[in-house]
DNA sequence: CTGGTGACCATTA
DNA sequence: TTAATGGCCACCA
């Protein structure tokens, strides 16, 4: 493919990607590190949610880890803010497990 | 180029 | 169940 490809322009990929995710689904970082062509490289997915600017139109809470979970420490402000807006969108936490089964993208 | 870090994943104990 | 380890690769100083 293109070698004029910039390092910012994977985490814009990444993004994109994610703003792909329709609402009320859920997709984990394996899954979107695979569709971006990052085989197995699902910490720059991390990395590049990290890097996400403030007030982004991305849809960032709707990324999770392969457990189903939140990859944030429950002392980590985000981890509240990201279940608060995962449940705004009608998906329930299972003992604090979202099920992929209900909620899981592209299934 | 080197070293450290990481919103991960899988395995092992 | 939690904790530690190795692997993967991009970003940053």
């Amino acid at each position: 493919m293109d070698k004029s490809s910039k390092p910012s322009e994977l985490y814009q990929r990444i993004w994109k990607i994610i703003n792909q995710i329709p609402e009320g689904k859920v997709a984990t970082y394996g899954q979107i590190a695979r569709i971006a062509g990052l085989e197995s490289n699902a910490r720059i997915v991390g990395y590049a949610l990290h890097s996400l600017p403030e007030g982004a139109d991305v849809p960032w809470h709707r990324v999770i880890n392969s457990g189903g979970r939140i990859s944030l420490r429950k002392d980590n402000e985000y981890y509240h803010i990201q279940k608060a807006l995962l449940e705004n969108e009608n998906i329930v936490f299972n003992n604090e497990k979202i099920d992929f089964k209900l909620y899981g993208w592209l299934l």
